[in-house]
RNA sequence: GGGCGCUUAGCUCAGUUGGGAGAGCAUCGCCCUUACAAGGCGAGGGUCACAAGUUCAAGUCUUGUAGCGCCCA
């Protein structure tokens, strides 16, 4: 082996001979009893991989490695989402640079453009997930718009809109003014801005009484269709009926009563615009009122207002209506106000809610199976907390705005005659059958939300409609692994469409992560320059291309000296290369079940430490092993059996804590056992073991045993390097050319489960521990061999000492070992205590006397405090009366074990100080 | 306003039926001991946000307070 690890030559080799051997292959285990699914949640096919899909691959992948060596026919599905409106933005930038518009291209021809971009860019995806080491069967690798998906789509809006469960219908939607299209309500953030409130003066009419409404947006006054007040409001109860001389529009409009307004806010009168507010909407249905839209759909004020306004952009329209109302002295007051101002998640323009005709899916008798599905427990939510989230948004769920108004995507299955009749179909012709020949038909311009199609992705990728073999081997799919962020976008609507048309359930649990944040906790986002390429973290980044890199392509350049300066304090030498494992065990060991999860280089390096130890010891493993033949059927003795019942306990947790979705307490498991157990303690026993020809054997066979089925445990999380350590393992003891991830998980060997072996080399353990700490704390070099007594031992030490004499020579740099009678006289010494049992290091000429005093007091000190502990206990009878006797007599152990060491230590002080 | 969550060592976080407070990193000593200095050995460090309650026993259960955060309206 290699003196140094080096994860780049290792992860190259890797990638690709597991694709070249077809290893990833969902048809392997093809006649196990059971099989595994996943499907990858589609990233957006122009996209790149962030650090969050880098997190969640990285989950999926250890299931899915883990479900390959357990037996278990395993399925991990990948492919890309078309992502409409995003990918159509890109493109027309793109094209905007040229000073094209796509109008400029026609239909047609812009997607044709949009095709050819996500054939140059749609490799970045399927590379990255390469470099991850993403183990997804490729040969299945799907698009949401390659054709039979697009099938299943066309086929899932028939089938709703026969059942009436798609309607169009004119409705307020949110509206986009910039992409002129509508988005879902999903696609909309709310956020507190800062504004104006406007009071306005409305005259009654035929009377001398002037109400005042107040408004954020004074222009849309212009379509005001009533004034409302509250049906208690004792000021205005004289008014209602009467009606309103509407300023700068010269119409009239009633004075209503409705529950909705709130008498406390502002003047208690609300100003009714049914065209651009949903709950003006809502109350405009309830009282009859007109709806009188006065925007285009680029938000410019449109012809049903006054002549003076047309074509105003709404804000410049905003500006001379309160112009105009000043000049008539109808403004009582302006006050400042935060208010919610909606924007879109693309463009970050206001949205405006806007009269026009859509389709939408009718959710309600959808959502109560999936509800359902949820609380009998055919789906789980895990952490099951998300549950709540789940319900909340189900149970009040609205009605879904499916039409967007671009052309990229899913173009609606409908057909129009000239007199606006349509006739949802599958294809032109069988429009055309609907419609009767000679009919003219030209098909909806309107593509479908993307979330539509990404709806369908469990099941229409697997090949519904048609019932093929994987659609019934894999579906439902086993587990969802996604996060909290698109629970409403995706996840409830996967688990409707799958419930309605694939029978059953698309995934029997979802896996909700953490939001990965940077190391201050602030969301990674593009705009504030704190985002990291994991490929950065493998290969390294020096400054200068890490700040190009956050600041090129910027929305707002103005920032990006403050990105640089942020940049440069957190990353003053930039990143170094820390290897696609390093980066894997980092997420694994991050996968708690918090919500944000801070990302911290700190970590990764640590975990990088860890891949070297773990390279560094199979070298030694190796090494010593070098050109013998392995007896597995020779003696084992204490240490072997220890570690290989240490083993059983790990391969145990690791398999609970994935089922239990624990992946960070399955690493540290792991990180401990290799580190702690068999780093630590068990290679450095089996130094002094290699040497003696009687225990020489039965360590060989276990330091490669146990070397061998850690590499495969810890395969699903760091499959680069112990793939590598495989290899090597497998040419020294010249094996077949095998791949370690087609090994299968090692079983649970009760036998080997040792509880004699791990009590003695407990007490080896503790007899050790106890000399380095009075080396330690002594500063007696590690280096210099120390004479050492034995008193107070019963059998059972006296045995043990015999058998691990050589080990303590070497562990515990030892030159001798005495054992004294009870009536020896012992020289002047410092004490370490095993049970009962006393270690003696003479201090002549070694410790200073005053130093062992310190220690011993400290110790002492430390005793009396858990002594006083546990006797407060006993000596409460309201304890020895209420609690369980198992309990008391645990606690009566302890405190006779504390009083035991107590005694021997305040003896020995005593001892001492006289001397 | 409705819902959900967080507060444990200097930092990042575990702590799963309530029973002597843990890890990694950082800090402080001592070591280049032929697997590993990306390392070894040892040490220090916590009124578990605050308050009350339930209990023999609370980081863990209940209620309240404060601070922070997310989602929805």
């Amino acid at each position: 082996m290699e003196k140094t690890y080096n994860p780049e030559l290792i992860e190259q080799k890797y990638r690709d001979l597991w694709e070249k051997g077809d290893l990833f292959s969902s048809k392997a285990n093809a006649s196990s009893e059971n099989a595994f699914s996943i499907v990858l949640p589609p990233p957006n096919v122009t996209g790149s991989l962030h650090m969050g899909h880098a997190f969640q691959h990285t989950i999926m992948d250890v299931y899915t490695r883990y479900n390959r060596s357990k037996g278990n026919q395993t399925l991990w599905q990948p492919g890309t989402d078309h992502a409409g409106i995003a990918t159509q933005m890109v493109v027309e930038r793109q094209l905007g640079l040229e000073n094209i518009s796509r109008h400029d291209l026609g239909r047609d021809k812009f997607t044709e453009k949009v095709w050819d971009w996500k054939s140059k860019s749609g490799g970045t995806i399927t590379s990255q997930m390469r470099r991850l080491g993403a183990s997804v069967d490729w040969d299945r690798e799907r698009f949401t718009m390659d054709e039979s998906l697009s099938k299943a789509v066309r086929k899932v809006f028939i089938e709703l809109y026969n059942e009436g469960l798609i309607y169009r219908g004119k409705r307020l939607v949110n509206w986009d003014p910039v992409l002129l299209t509508a988005v879902s309500d999903l696609e909309v953030i709310n956020k507190e801005e800062s504004g104006f409130l406007w009071h306005i003066k409305y005259q009654v009419s035929d009377s001398d009484e002037t109400l005042v409404v107040a408004t954020t947006r004074p222009e849309t006054m212009l379509g005001d269709s009533a004034v409302a007040v509250h049906p208690d409001d004792q000021r205005y109860q004289h008014l209602v009926g009467k009606s309103i001389n509407l300023p700068l529009s010269d119409r009239k409009i009633p004075i209503i009563i409705d529950d909705y307004v709130d008498m406390d806010f502002g003047t208690g009168c609300v100003k009714i615009t049914p065209a651009h507010d949903f709950n003006d909407y809502e109350i405009g249905q309830r009282h009859n009122l007109e709806t009188i839209n006065v925007l285009t759909n680029d938000a410019k004020i449109n012809s049903n207002a006054p002549s003076k306004y047309q074509g105003l952009d709404r804000f410049d329209a905003r500006k001379l209506v309160v112009d105009d109302l000043e000049k008539q002295n109808l403004i009582e007051k302006i006050n400042p106000h935060t208010f919610m101002v909606p924007r879109g998640d693309r463009t970050n323009s206001i949205i405006e809610p806007y009269m026009t005709d859509q389709w939408f899916v009718k959710v309600k008798p959808l959502a109560d199976p999936a509800i359902d599905a949820v609380k009998n427990g055919s789906i789980r939510f895990v952490p099951e907390n998300w549950e709540k989230t789940y319900f909340n948004w189900m149970e009040n769920i609205e009605d879904w705005c499916i039409s967007r108004q671009i052309w990229w995507g899913h173009r609606i299955p409908a057909w129009y005659d000239k007199d606006g009749k349509f006739y949802v179909a599958n294809s032109l012709k069988e429009a055309q059958n609907q419609a009767g020949k000679g009919v003219e038909l030209t098909q909806d311009n309107d593509v479908l939300d993307t979330w539509f199609s990404s709806a369908l992705w469990p099941f229409s990728t697997l090949g519904w409609p048609e019932k093929t073999p994987e659609l019934s081997r894999f579906y439902p799919t086993s587990v969802l692994v996604t996060g909290f962020d698109i629970i409403f976008f995706w996840v409830a609507r996967m688990i409707m469409f799958g419930l309605k048309f694939a029978d059953d359930v698309p995934f029997k649990d979802i896996y909700i992560t953490g939001l990965i944040k940077d190391g201050n906790g602030q969301k990674m986002s593009k705009s504030k320059g704190n985002v990291l390429d994991p490929i950065d973290l493998i290969d390294g980044i020096n400054l200068e291309g890490l700040l190009k890199k956050r600041t090129q392509g910027m929305m707002q350049p103005k920032l990006a000296e403050k990105i640089k300066n942020q940049t440069k304090k957190e990353f003053p030498n930039g990143i170094p290369a820390f290897g696609t494992d390093a980066i894997r065990f980092t997420f694994t060991a991050l996968a708690s079940f918090g919500r944000d999860i801070k990302f911290d280089l700190k970590r990764v390096e640590g975990y990088r430490n860890f891949c070297n130890k773990l390279w560094n010891a199979s070298r030694f493993v190796l090494i010593n092993l070098e050109s013998k033949t392995l007896n597995n059927n020779a003696e084992l003795f204490s240490q072997d059996k220890w570690i290989l019942s240490r083993l059983q306990q790990v391969k145990m947790e690791v398999e609970k804590h994935l089922s239990d979705y624990r992946l960070d307490l399955m690493s540290q498991v792991l990180y401990e056992f290799v580190w702690h157990d068999y780093c630590d303690w068990y290679l450095e026993l089996s130094k002094p073991l290699l040497e003696n020809s009687k225990t020489k054997e039965g360590c060989e066979a276990t330091l490669i045993k146990v070397l061998s089925e850690t590499l495969v445990l810890l395969h699903p999380i760091i499959p680069f390097i112990t793939e590598e350590i495989f290899e090597q393992s497998q040419k020294l003891l010249s094996k077949s050319d095998d791949k370690l991830i087609t090994q299968s998980f090692p079983e649970v060997e009760k036998s080997l489960i040792n509880n004699d072996a791990e009590t003695e080399i407990h007490w080896l353990k503790e007899f050790i521990l106890g000399i380095r700490k009075i080396r330690g704390e002594m500063n007696i070099s590690p280096g210099k061999p120390l004479p050492c007594y034995i008193k107070d031992f019963n059998a059972k030490d006296e045995a043990y000492i015999d058998h691990n004499k050589s080990i303590l020579f070497t562990l515990a740099k030892l030159d001798s070992i005495d054992l004294l009678s009870p009536n020896d006289e012992e020289a002047e010494s410092a004490i370490a205590l095993v049970g009962e049992m006393k270690i003696l290091i003479p201090i002549a000429g070694l410790i200073d006397k005053g130093a062992e005093q310190d220690r011993l007091n400290k110790e002492i000190e430390k005793l009396l405090r858990l002594q006083s502990q546990f006797s407060a206990k006993l000596n409460n009878t309201k304890f020895i009366n209420g609690a369980p006797e198992t309990v008391v007599n645990n606690e009566k152990e302890k405190l006779a074990t504390t009083e035991a060491a107590l005694k021997d230590l305040q003896q020995q002080l005593e001892k001492i100080s006289k001397l």
